[in-house]
RNA sequence: GCGCCCGUAGCUCAACCGGAUAGAGCACCGGCCUUCUAAGCCGGGGGUUGGAGAUUCGAGUUCUCCCGGGCGCGCCA
């Protein structure tokens, strides 16, 4: 099914082109910017009125007049305002039958694609040397919720991730492995406490030359296949994973061992990929480093830019792995689209790549390559990121530390739960609320690492929307009847009408977050759904109404919470029912 | 030096890709629980969208310059 936007921005368009003799004419229809123009408003007119050099209002007139000739249900009435907008106002009737259509027929409320595509989804990718820190929050949950919101629309999601598990810092917690214990039996006490673990490897490395050296040694026999040291490696990397899915399965994020596909995969092909670059000429060698250089990536005084592939030594760098990985993607997942979670601060890194990868067909063009940057976490002062200490903070303290504080909260409000209860209702909003908190800023900016903000459970949070879910499960389970049985078909107040209509927009908004990659578009839409949802609650009794009212009522919040718990879910939010 | 991103209310952020009167939350002030969960609802104050130009019916959004911040840029990933 259409959504009512791209079934108004057609009917619009269509009249538009018509009127005007413009094969492409874009009626640009959104949604109203405010409620007295209406529920949507075409935009497009004026655009096109300057092109044709005419008069905007006239050109409203004629497209509002070859609208009027179609007799449309979906719509009460086109007005012409301002400049040239026309403001479309919907017949409350047929926003009832559309409802319910989805409701009773079990058409979706979120409408698939048209054309489902391949798409790769590379997110999450930490680096297993280290643990999971809160810089890796960010990249771990927008690429879970926009795997979730594609796979919803209906295409096939590979996800990928990429982790760390390769290159110079293994070498020396091998070493320093081996040294503090001989037996790897001991492996899982040992690094338990991996961010120490690491610190106290790092120190060695720093301060004593003869324990560098054996680091260095233990690279060596690692990359040429030691089968003792490369043991060693396996399950140094596996208690790692091991932490993250630990992480993960808290986080309520979809990334399993199926989805794991390491730097290391690529080692077998890197060989290869400078052999092809070398074989069409793209390599320069420069100070003994093979590189790239691409015109579009020199400076403005000429000097050219370059993408190092090997280093001097013979070494790989991630170039190299993230060329490989997009081929990959292109020839062996058949991708139509690949897009990368990852930090801003690679934004060149990924330029580069995608052009050398183009350039040398590694990728054809088919294949959207697409880096969704997300910005850098920065501390209170508005610089970079740091503990008083100079340290980071663990993402497990962090997720404590909101469950700890989601359990004082669920305490204070409902002492009479027990216990065991209220453990459940804390871990789910703790963690809700900490994953909204991230998700519900625009990717792009750079953030603020905020315990307060981070852990609140007020205004425009997680728990906000949950407790509006729960709200709404609450009346229901007292109601105790079948939810679909019942008809949406009275909108007597403004709060029944804003309401059913928001929940309709659900698939518009999902439709932008599947194009754009935005998570805290859906986010903001949740925000108002639940909103206008409260203002229905305390303006609407459900269960003291009576007769077709109630009935009305009681489908019109069942399809509430429907829509609630499917936006959530396309978070990795579990709502409760009860908080 | 070159390049990328950002600058919106005291703080944290929105603003559907150039649209109509720039919106929320937090904080602050005032009202609403014998009626479906007050993690809520209603109301109030708070803005020269860093600054100056330009483009046009119309700019927070596009372009130029300046100021301020962040991040990248040859052998880490």
């Amino acid at each position: 099914m259409q959504t009512i936007k791209q079934y108004l921005n057609q009917l619009v368009s269509q009249a538009l082109g018509k009127v005007a003799d413009i094969s492409a004419a874009n009626a640009n229809v959104i949604t109203a910017s405010r409620p007295e123009f209406g529920d949507y408003q075409a935009n497009g007119i004026m655009a096109i009125a300057k092109q044709m050099k005419t008069n905007p209002r006239e050109l409203a007139i004629r497209v509002v007049a070859e609208l009027d000739t179609v007799n449309e249900p979906l719509v009460a009435s086109f007005k012409i305002a301002g400049p040239g907008f026309i403001n479309i106002n919907l017949n409350s009737k047929a926003l009832c039958e559309r409802a319910n259509l989805i409701r009773q027929e079990n058409n979706p409320l979120i409408s698939t694609a048209e054309q489902p595509s391949t798409i790769v989804i590379d997110f999450s990718s930490p680096n297993l040397a280290k643990e999971m820190h809160v810089g890796h929050l960010r990249g771990t949950i927008i690429g879970d919720c926009l795997a979730r919101v594609l796979e919803t629309k209906g295409h096939r999601i590979i996800r990928q991730n990429h982790v760390g598990d390769w290159g110079t810092q293994f070498g020396m917690l091998i070493a320093y492995l081996q040294e503090v214990s001989a037996d790897t039996e001991e492996l899982p006490t040992r690094l338990a406490d991996l961010e120490t673990f690491y610190r106290a490897a790092k120190e060695r490395f720093d301060s004593d030359p003869s324990f560098a050296e054996s680091a260095r040694q233990s690279v060596v026999k690692l990359q040429s296949g030691d089968s003792v040291y490369l043991d060693i490696w396996k399950q140094f990397i596996e208690e790692s994973l091991s932490h993250c899915e630990a992480i993960y399965s808290r986080l309520n994020v979809t990334l399993s061992r199926s989805d794991l596909c390491a730097e290391s995969f690529y080692n077998k092909e890197l060989e290869d990929i400078v052999n092809k670059l070398d074989n069409i000429s793209l390599i320069t060698v420069s100070d003994g480093a093979k590189c790239v250089f691409l015109p579009e990536f020199s400076g403005k005084d000429g000097t050219p830019l370059p993408t190092i592939i090997q280093k001097s030594d013979g070494g790989y760098l991630y170039a190299t792995t993230d060329l490989a990985a997009a081929r990959y993607r292109y020839q062996k997942l058949e991708a139509d689209r690949a897009l990368y979670v990852v930090d801003a601060r690679q934004s060149l890194h990924f330029q580069q790549v995608f052009a050398v990868a183009r350039k040398a067909e590694f990728v054809g063009p088919s294949l959207s390559l697409e880096h969704i940057a997300y910005g850098t976490m920065m501390g209170a002062d508005g610089k970079p990121f740091k503990t008083r200490s100079g340290g980071i903070v663990k993402l497990k303290e962090l997720l404590d530390e909101g469950v700890k504080r989601a359990f004082d909260l669920v305490t204070e409000k409902n002492p009479q739960l027990d216990e065991t209860l209220r453990r459940q209702i804390a871990e789910r909003t703790g963690i809700a609320a900490i994953k909204y908190a991230d998700l519900s800023k625009n990717r792009t900016s750079d953030y603020i690492f905020e315990w307060s903000s981070m852990l609140s459970f007020d205004g425009n949070t997680a728990p906000y929307l949950m407790y509006a879910y729960a709200r709404i499960r609450s009346i229901l389970n007292k109601h105790e009847v079948k939810d679909n049985n019942y008809s949406i078909t009275l909108l007597s107040s403004n709060e029944e009408r804003n309401l059913l209509l928001k929940i309709l927009q659900l698939s518009e908004i999902v439709d932008a977050v599947a194009a754009d990659c935005y998570p805290n578009q859906l986010c903001n839409y949740l925000y108002e759904l639940a909103g206008i949802f409260m203002r229905f609650y305390e303006a609407c009794p459900i269960l003291q109404a009576e007769g077709e009212v109630k009935i009305s009522r009681l489908a019109l919040a069942a399809f509430t919470a429907e829509a609630l718990a499917q936006g959530l879910d396309l978070l990795g939010i579990e709502p409760l029912e009860q908080m």
